[in-house]
DNA sequence: TTTATTCTGTCTATAGTTTAGCAGATATAT
DNA sequence: ATATATCTGCTAAACTATAGACAGAATAAA
């Protein structure tokens, strides 16, 4: 595909499509880039660059067609049908997380979740299924995403077997820094980190 | 303070001062650029040149001392006095946080939560005391970091109030974009952006 | 209609970040 | 002692991202 958008406006797209959401829902049919920014905090020209990598999307003096807008995006964000998603390590995070209503954005669903605990296996969370870790290589054929809510001590050796299934992508929720392959792409969710570092900015770039 | 290191330098801080800790506990003394690279996933170039902003921290031909690194690191995120944070919102994903072992790193200490819950109010999770949402700003009067988890339709009214109690500084995991002042730094954490700019890299950044 | 206003799309400038490459200092091996 | 290997700190270059400015197209108002 297009391999021609920056990471960092592919990274605000899902954020602009939510926002297109909420006007759309709001029954708002126009909106500029300058509405648009002051709602995604984003500067109103980037969201123009960001727009145009697709295309001249929006009319001079009108601004952008909120309908238009978002039908292009489900499109582009393939909207249409949802990848499945398995979350491994039914902690504390990660019932909060098969809670959390990730289908909101229809287009990933929690489909199946993992835990070495005997009591946790065959009982449902937030609607999705929870099998034991010993299933995992039977279960997980059809999934490419995986949420990693496992404790950081076993996080390679769970990546390893995820990777080994056929596993794409692995937003990873341990503070461990995985070794996979190529091809496997990769997000880190650190908390202690994200912590921190706000800290550190709040003390070194004061006002 | 020094206003000079880059920020992205300074986002790969806590990860590095985490490394090092765990070295020290492996009883290693010493650790080259190229040994930290495999293990954080930073190019050793990258950390070379982010260790070089605070001196010549390093020795040629030898690497790094790691106690002497991580006593200057210790320094750095001034982590002798652990910073007071208050959680906001005691949902599924507040729980989860609260059970989360952010104070592993010393300098952060989850100190209070609050939640609209009568029930919840005067209780205890993961050793947190809980207080209803109407004592914020009778109890947070000395916090100045605050991590945000209640539902997105109240995020702008309770930030409102975080801000006038003097916090200066807000990790936000709900989806809404907050309209603060700008003396006040603000992180996103927003979980379904997350999964689906993940989803959409590995869909269109192929190996 | 005509005029004034709005607002995009793009160009250009600036800022921020990563990476390769290498001189020279230090350590280790012989 | 000498030679070889290691590994930093730095420079320069490439790359990536953000933001200001404005021509011109379309709308809205007069």
């Amino acid at each position: 595909m297009e391999n021609k958008i920056p990471q960092a406006t592919a990274r605000r797209l899902p954020l602009y499509y939510r926002f297109l959401t909420n006007l759309h829902h709001q029954g708002k049919t126009r909106v500029s880039s300058k509405e648009l920014s002051d709602a995604v905090k984003v500067d109103s020209a980037t969201i123009r660059r960001d727009f145009s990598y697709f295309g001249a999307l929006g009319k001079k003096g009108y601004g952008y067609n909120v309908d238009y807008l978002l039908q292009f995006f489900k499109e582009t964000l393939s909207e249409h049908k949802a990848v499945d998603v398995a979350l491994i390590g039914v902690g504390n995070l990660g019932t909060a997380l098969l809670n959390y209503n990730f289908s909101r954005n229809h287009n990933t669903k929690l489909a199946m979740a993992f835990d070495h605990s005997e009591k946790k296996a065959e009982t449902f969370i937030g609607g999705v299924p929870i099998y034991h870790i010993d299933q995992l290589e039977e279960k997980i054929s059809n999934v490419e995403v995986a949420i990693l809510t496992v404790p950081a001590t076993v996080a390679q050796e769970i990546a390893d077997r995820l990777v080994a299934s056929g596993v794409k992508g692995i937003l990873n929720f341990t503070p461990a820094r995985l070794t996979i392959p190529d091809h496997v792409r990769i997000h880190h969710i650190d908390l202690s980190v994200e912590l921190q570092s706000l800290v550190y900015f709040m003390k070194h770039y004061p006002v």
